[in-house]
DNA sequence: CTAGGATCCTGTCAGC
DNA sequence: TGCTGACAGGATCCTA
């Protein structure tokens, strides 16, 4: 589930409390979530201080000190849990953020150097973590085919060139594809196309440059707003009086909002199926192409 | 090459 | 209550 604000609200929250410290242990639950042999875990992991935590995509990399960095994926379900001294959770929001840990959908975790404990939760067992040499990194066929981070620089004339290798399929499906524009995912998706007022369903022919142009625009405005809201993490899910918040209510228009008001004219929000993904849009604001 | 469906997994929820 | 199928904030693999 985690996006790209998600991903990058737990490297904020994490970078502050993990720089500088050191790994003594890796305990791993279940094999297939963690890529590396125990003898490089032995050499490359236990005993080095992490150094940096960056985002690339909807992917997270803490490199170490070994020049060996941790590659991971959270995928649909995955999240970060920090216990010790210092208290952190992100990623997918649910009852493991408070939890008693390990429990049954801890994957791997690590011991840190004053006994605090990093977990790596993933109830579907989709993400994964990967030790791998620093520099080969951006040579990796899923890094190196990104398409451009969109909170970063001047994506645009990027993501158009981009986005027009695609011109047959539905404006949904196309932005999904993390080589057309990175870290967008169903959410993000949903949020851009109803801030631009684009059906989903259109296809990516169908669409002007400039409607294309507010597509991203609508993508990095709900993007943006997620990362300050404080996004998916453990303050926003337990409130202040022990009840359950949902960081969405902080910023989204339709995602799950079937059967509410839309926002902006009132009308009532559908929920359909696009790009074999479940998909919310307003009908009025969002008109379907002639073709359908 | 592209497009779209199946697939990896566990848990939850609606409907019978 | 218990079963069944659909579905879930992702991305790869396979087929046409």
């Amino acid at each position: 589930m985690p996006e790209l604000p998600e991903v990058e609200t737990i490297r904020r929250g994490l970078e502050p409390i993990l720089v500088g410290r050191q790994i003594m242990d890796v305990v791993i639950s279940n094999e297939k979530s963690f890529h590396g042999s125990s003898e490089d875990i032995k050499q490359f992991i236990v005993g080095s201080t992490i150094k940096n935590i960056r985002r690339r995509a909807k992917v997270l990399m803490i490199d170490l000190s070994t020049d060996y960095s941790l590659v991971l994926h959270l995928k649909m379900t995955g999240q970060i849990i920090l216990r010790g001294a210092e208290n952190w959770a992100g990623g997918h929001p649910n009852e493991s953020f408070v939890d008693d840990l390990p429990n049954t959908s801890t994957r791997v975790y690590f011991v840190l150097d004053d006994g605090a404990k990093l977990f790596f939760n993933d109830q579907r067992k989709f993400g994964w973590i990967k030790l791998l040499p620093t520099i080969t990194i951006d040579e990796l066929e899923f890094i190196s085919k990104l398409g451009p981070e969109p909170l970063i620089g001047h994506p645009a004339k990027e993501f158009l060139t981009r986005v027009r290798r695609r011109n047959n399929t539905t404006i949904k499906a196309a932005i999904l594809d993390q080589s057309v524009v990175a870290g967008i995912g169903n959410i993000y998706a949903d949020e851009a196309l109803w801030l631009a007022k684009i059906h989903p369903e259109t296809r990516v022919r169908d669409l002007t440059d400039s409607q294309l142009a507010s597509i991203l625009k609508g993508a990095i405005t709900a993007m943006t707003t997620s990362i300050e809201s404080g996004g998916s993490s453990m303050q926003n899910y337990v409130k202040a009086d022990g009840s359950r918040g949902n960081y969405l209510d902080l910023f989204v228009n339709v995602f799950r909002r079937e059967g509410l008001a839309c926002p902006r004219c009132g009308t009532i929000i559908e929920k359909i199926r696009v790009a074999g993904r479940g998909t919310h849009i307003c009908p009025v604001c969002q008109q379907p192409p002639k073709s359908l």
